[in-house]
RNA sequence: GGACCCAUGGCUCAGUUGGUAGAGCAGCGCCCUUACAAGGCGAAGGUCGGCAGUUCGAGUCUGUCUGGGUCCACCA
């Protein structure tokens, strides 16, 4: 492909082509500012969107391409219907993605105790580092380092992608969910979360992830299905027969605190008040009755552990069981029994991993008798991290929990009357949301024990024994956030005092980064630091998002606006659906690594890959279809041609649109217009491209054929309607497309108009009508259409040229039909190539009765 | 177990308030026609997952079943 040899600024090239047109009209959409938001526009002229701020841990994938298309088309519509578009885009830096591509980039471990090095520099080689390469363990502050270079690496990557995209995104409003805006937002709704009592720290079992080492949240969790085994084990009772449990877990039979049944059921009844003793280990038990027994699963009895699951987390709580610990952070087991636990036995499994601990214990409860029969192998759902590796455990520890509804039935309905507030494209997707907040079983654990995130902003003072007291923690002023409780010292407090008896220490932890991110409307209208920015842009008008993230991004950042400003954070929310496989599946990682964003859009162009997202309505999972986009491609390349053919021919003066012909196409073109303009306000951007589109093939087919003979002819009023009609319909269309096709409208646009196409106002029937002459009556271009067809029809039956001349052809239909056909009579002479075109009244609709055609044209050879 | 979405020609999908189905792609045939051959034109191809209802009439409303998919719950 060559480029297209352009004279001036407004000139139609001789052969337009598509290439190149990204990164032409991005540098000079940057260079004029096209798309900066107006910030003196007013809160009702501005149309603000919560950007969703991709993971920065590696590459953009397909998915984004898809999804941040639908954002943009949206933004393009409301852009041009006047709105000033507050369109930010934010980069999520923050948390373990973050970390564990640093870990597998560098080949690095993060390790507080170290000391930082200024020097210190990763390999040369990063990023081709060797799967199992040893980790080199380095200082927080130098971890955080490399944080921030990858992350501002990857950033720089995605912004590329994003404007090749064409992403009319204010590239002057971007923030990091690291950054300091982010991380003083993050801790001061903290903190004044703190004030109100809406977040509380408190020492329980939670979910740990053993790998990462962090308590994670209900939010954060997935069940993947997992092979296990019911082992059958007899609890000894004194002078009886032992009863039997059945468990999935055998090595948590040291932790075992109670035996638990139905209290209705009869088997059990006889034992309860009674105790057992757990083999191997001897420790007395109490056999209990509670409701979540079942009785129809396994024996029916359970043994109740500290901690093997959440139901164990319940009985131990309701039953007021003693703790008996036995699974240490890292997923070993602790290496000293808990007080009363036989040693002997239990030194075979102090230090082992769960996995390694279960094949021992199950060999010596066989060696004891203890285990009755082969353990039967199962497939049962096993909670997951949804970043682990390793099923989770549960460990007590202490936690930041932020009030969420989960324990609070006054706060779930005023969140879930939120979620009624919201205009949900598609409406069904609130079920999601009433699902999840409906069944929400625990306030939202905000903290964990990680490092390249926001650190929790307070100490705690330390008594004269050097232990913390955790009731009156020391807070920061608002006006000094955001701090780094690690390396910031406490005001009353020097340095030299941190970690000495009576001195002070910091919260260890750092938030979740969905406490983070559940503030992006905060961060991105800089919420205190420029209030009037705020003012104009809050409640935002759209959220648009993943509809996997329902339950932790939207309904947090509910949670977060709910509590801090008594609203909604938008008034509107739009769920993209997945891109899938070929094969219908959710789209692979694999064949998303193959299929790069910035490949796929070089490949067939921006404009076609935007086609086919546009394609994919909100809430709709859509198929991977380069089909789709080699259809998008022609459809822009058809844009250059007919944009081309229309402009070729000299301007008229306005108001010389005469013809019925051309006056009828503009009435058409006046009614595609509202049907794209209802559906466009309806979040439906792919009715609105389907009309469009459609009366643009209409166009090029029909309408061009039908007035090519008259706007290259003499008659120079009725050329000159022609013309008119052309430009006013190429006028609008590139307008009606611009939202999908930004790049090859703007191109056009720029051979014969001033400005950018994204800057015009959106189409109006109104002005196509008043620009039409009224109303008329746009049956001529039916009745055209009939006679087209037909004669195409036959040509192409008789194989031979579209050249090839009609001698005679006669009509039949009502007397309208027949005027109508008069207005057009002369365009299809012209169009068909008929000699002799003659008509009849007769009954019913508007047909052609016969048609009669000559010779084919010699062919010539073409240049 | 609860909830939600989907099921229309080989493939991907339209079908707005109910009136006997549309498009694109693929395949097939034809055409170098002065905007367009990485193009254009044309013909063919479905009775709308099954069943039962409401209705004069249902792809389009109700119920039910089947088959996909998703979310949530359970997970001794």
């Amino acid at each position: 492909m060559t480029e297209s040899p352009r004279t001036s600024a407004r000139a139609v090239p001789d052969r337009p082509v598509l290439d190149g047109l990204e990164q032409r009209w991005d540098e000079v959409w940057q260079a004029q500012g096209t798309y900066r938001f107006d910030r003196t526009a007013e809160r009702g002229s501005v149309y603000a969107i919560d950007t969703p701020p991709p993971t920065v841990s590696g590459s953009l994938h397909v998915g984004h391409v898809f999804s941040y298309t639908h954002t943009d088309l949206l933004a393009r519509f409301q852009r041009m219907r006047g709105k000033a578009v507050f369109y930010p885009m934010g980069w999520d830096d923050n948390g373990l993605p973050t970390e564990r591509r640093v870990q597998n980039f560098y080949g690095v471990r993060c390790d507080p105790s170290q000391p930082y090095d200024a020097d210190y520099e990763p390999p040369a080689d990063s990023g081709a580092l060797k799967k199992g390469t040893p980790q080199v363990s380095i200082s927080r502050a130098n971890f955080i380092e490399l944080c921030h270079r990858l992350s501002a690496e990857d950033e720089k990557a995605f912004e590329r992608v994003f404007k090749t995209l064409g992403l009319s995104v204010d590239w002057q409003h971007t923030y990091e969910t690291i950054g300091d805006r982010a991380r003083r937002a993050a801790q001061r709704a903290f903190l004044r979360n703190l004030a109100r009592g809406e977040a509380y720290a408190t020492e329980a079992p939670t979910l740990w992830d053993v790998d990462y080492k962090t308590a994670v949240a209900q939010a954060e969790l997935a069940d993947r299905d997992m092979p296990g085994a019911y082992h059958r084990i007899g609890f000894g009772r004194e002078g009886a027969e032992p009863v039997f449990i059945e468990t999935t877990r055998p090595e948590l039979l040291p932790a075992c605190v109670a035996l638990v049944a139905h209290p209705d059921d009869e088997r059990y009844q006889p034992l309860f008040g009674t105790t057992v003793r757990t083999p191997l280990f001897g420790v007395r038990v109490p056999v209990l009755a509670h409701e979540l027994a079942q009785p129809d699963k396994g024996s029916g009895i359970a043994m109740i552990c500290t901690f093997g699951d959440t139901t164990d987390v319940t009985w131990w709580r309701e039953l007021d069981l003693p703790v008996r610990s036995i699974v240490a952070r890292d997923g070993r087991l602790v290496m000293t029994a808990p007080e009363g636990v036989a040693p002997a036995p239990y030194a075979e499994l102090a230090g082992k991993t769960v996995k390694q601990a279960q094949k021992r214990i199950v060999e010596l409860l066989a060696e004891s008798g203890d285990l009755v029969g082969e353990p039967a192998p199962i497939t049962h759902p096993v909670k997951f991290y949804e970043r682990g590796d390793r099923p989770l455990e549960i460990v007590t520890s202490r936690q930041w929990y932020l009030r969420n509804g989960g324990r609070d039935t006054g706060l779930r309905k005023e969140l879930l009357g939120r979620g009624e507030e919201l205009v949900w494209h598609p409406g069904f997707m609130q079920s999601r949301y009433d699902n999840w907040v409906g069944g929400l079983n625990g306030d939202w654990l905000i903290s964990r024990q990680r490092f390249f995130g926001v650190p929790f902003p307070l100490w705690y003072r330390l008594d004269l024994e050097g232990e913390p007291s955790y009731d009156d923690p020391l807070l920061p002023a608002e006006a000094d956030l955001p701090v780094d409780p690690t390396s910031d010292v406490p005001a009353g407090y020097s340095a030299d005092q941190r970690g000495a008896a009576g001195g002070f220490m910091a919260d260890p932890d750092v938030m979740d980064t969905w406490a983070t991110s559940s503030l992006t409307p905060q961060i991105a209208g800089a919420w205190e630091d420029d209030p009037d920015l705020f003012a104009r842009v809050f409640p935002y008008d759209l959220r648009p998002q993943g509809h996997d993230i329902i339950r932790t991004w939207l309904f947090s950042t509910v949670v977060r606006s709910h509590l801090e400003h008594g609203s909604v954070p938008w008034t509107g929310t739009a769920l993209s659906g997945w891109i899938l496989d070929p094969d219908r599946k959710k789209m692979s990682k694999s064949v998303g690594n193959v299929v790069t964003p910035l490949g796929l859009l070089e490949q067939h162009g921006s404009d076609a890959v935007r086609y086919w997202a546009a394609n994919g309505r909100l809430g709709t999972d859509t198929a991977f279809d380069e089909g789709q986009m080699k259809v998008g491609r022609r459809l822009a390349v058809k844009l250059l041609n007919a944009s081309k053919f229309a402009l070729a021919f000299p301007e008229a003066e306005a108001g010389a649109v005469t013809e019925p012909v051309d006056r009828a196409l503009l009435a058409r073109l006046a009614d595609v217009v509202d049907e794209a303009t209802k559906a466009f306000e309806a979040y439906d951007y792919t009715r609105a491209l389907e009309r469009t589109e459609s009366f643009f093939w209409a166009f090029c087919d029909d309408y061009i054929e039908l007035v090519k003979g008259r706007a290259y002819g003499a008659d120079a009023p009725a050329a000159a309607s022609a013309s008119r009609a052309l430009r006013l319909a190429l006028d609008a269309l590139l307008r009606l497309f611009a939202p999908v096709l930004p790049f090859v409208t703007e191109e056009v646009w720029s051979w014969w108009r001033d400005g950018s196409v994204h800057s015009q106002a959106w189409p109006t029937s109104q002005e196509l009508r008043l620009a039409g002459a009224g109303t008329v009556d746009q049956d001529c271009l039916a009745v055209a259409g009939t006679v087209l067809e037909r004669v195409r029809g036959e040509k192409s039956r008789a194989k031979t040229s579209m050249k090839t001349p009609v001698l005679r052809l006669h009509a039949s239909g009502t007397a309208d039909d027949l005027t109508l056909l008069e207005q057009v009579a002369d365009d299809l002479r012209n169009a068909c190539l008929i000699a002799d075109l003659t008509s009849e009244v007769g009954e019913g609709p508007f047909v052609v009765v016969s048609l009669e055609l000559g010779e084919a044209p010699p062919k010539v050879a073409r240049a």
